[in-house]
DNA sequence: ATTTGTGAACCAATTCACAGCG
DNA sequence: CGCTGTGAATTGGTTCACAAAT
């Protein structure tokens, strides 16, 4: 086993490879090998080899993974198992989308606030999870201790959201709006512009290139 | 000027770059330097100037870049001047939403199609764009030259929906299902799924909280 | 007989450092 | 001078190839 740090790209695909174990898991399937991985994965199977030494070896040689052995390795290097409590801010279309999403809900991270600055629409969205104005960011996050905040606000009022969330102690934001938030100590941040993926594909196959992710 | 074939992480973040230039010209601002777009982006200074080199040499040494030419070379080497046809495949709660999202529609990206297995989805959502039955896919893609196709459906759809748009002679596959769409002989794809984000965001941050010093 | 785990080799991308130009 | 553009150096990631395991 490596003791290195993990590359971002291998934690990635960490992920991708526990999504595909809990299809198997249900498939009844309780083996699967590098290469069955890679190709559902699109993937080179040495990089999975690899992929998965980073969090220690647990391959049976004979007959590859075991699915439910890998998955549990999976989910406790990665901490996956810790329900997180997660948040939302901004509950316009998107937000609302996925302040009721199934899968959201079924995948260890419970929703237990919901954010926006438009006190209307905290009175009328109907939904189980609780929701306040958006000047009690800090103030929530810091109390329910938040630890995964998604941005679903305009562009131009997603730094001010990310610094009300840093604030109050959050550890990881997804920025789904258009605008760049910078990691800071501490606080992991994935940008996913929507629009701006599409710009990216089409710019891609404009210069002729067959890429995936 | 370069002429080497172009890296993806130069293509996003010349998207990106694209971006900040659109938000600069309605600011008015009509120069800005590497620094100032690095510092903007989180990127390092010289791989903005590398990333700007790859598309030829268009700064002034004296001021930076001019806006409004940097702008348009992005858009002739990118070709984003050309309005790309745009479908929606699949119009739950996501789909229906980017179906009218403003920025999508100002963005360039004509959308003119969108599709659903469910007919009396296809009857019932209000918008302009017409949409069709989900058996339609290819013909439609290849009748209206739809170059850009959006994967809004559940995972299970999604591999059946993108053969049909590359039926049709798609040029590029943006997937926001959980499912994996692998990239075909002159499609180019971008899986981005959301729910996934969140997962990485977290192991992320686990990973962080161990390594940390 | 397969299939994993991993050092070594290779390749790609980022960062550095400085020449060149207004 | 300040800022760009780009070879060179460096870092990081992927692929290869083979030993180890069962």
């Amino acid at each position: 086993m490596m003791t290195t740090k993990i590359p971002t790209p291998t934690i990635e695909r960490l992920c991708s490879i526990y999504h595909i174990l809990e299809q198997l898991e249900e498939n009844k399937t309780d083996a699967v090998s590098s290469v069955e991985l890679g190709k559902q994965l699109g993937i080179n199977a040495n990089s999975i080899r690899k992929d998965i030494s980073f969090i220690g070896d647990i391959g049976n040689c004979r007959a590859g993974y075991s699915v439910s052995k890998l998955k549990s390795h999976l989910i406790e290097k990665l901490k996956l198992n810790r329900k997180k409590a997660t948040c939302i801010i901004g509950l316009g279309k998107l937000g609302a989308t996925l302040l009721n999403n199934e899968r959201l809900l079924e995948s260890g991270f419970g929703i237990i606030a919901g954010f926006d600055s438009n006190i209307n629409k905290i009175e009328t969205i109907q939904t189980k999870v609780p929701l306040y104005p958006a000047n009690e960011i800090t103030m929530i996050v810091k109390r329910e201790k938040i630890e995964i905040g998604i941005l679903a606000v305009p562009p131009q009022a997603a730094v001010e959201s990310a610094k009300r969330l840093v604030a109050g102690g959050i550890r990881g934001i997804v920025n789904f709006s258009s605008a760049i938030i910078k990691p800071t100590q501490g606080v992991c941040v994935r940008n996913v512009d929507l629009v701006g993926e599409i710009r990216i594909v089409s710019a891609m196959s404009m210069i002729l290139k067959e890429t995936v992710s």
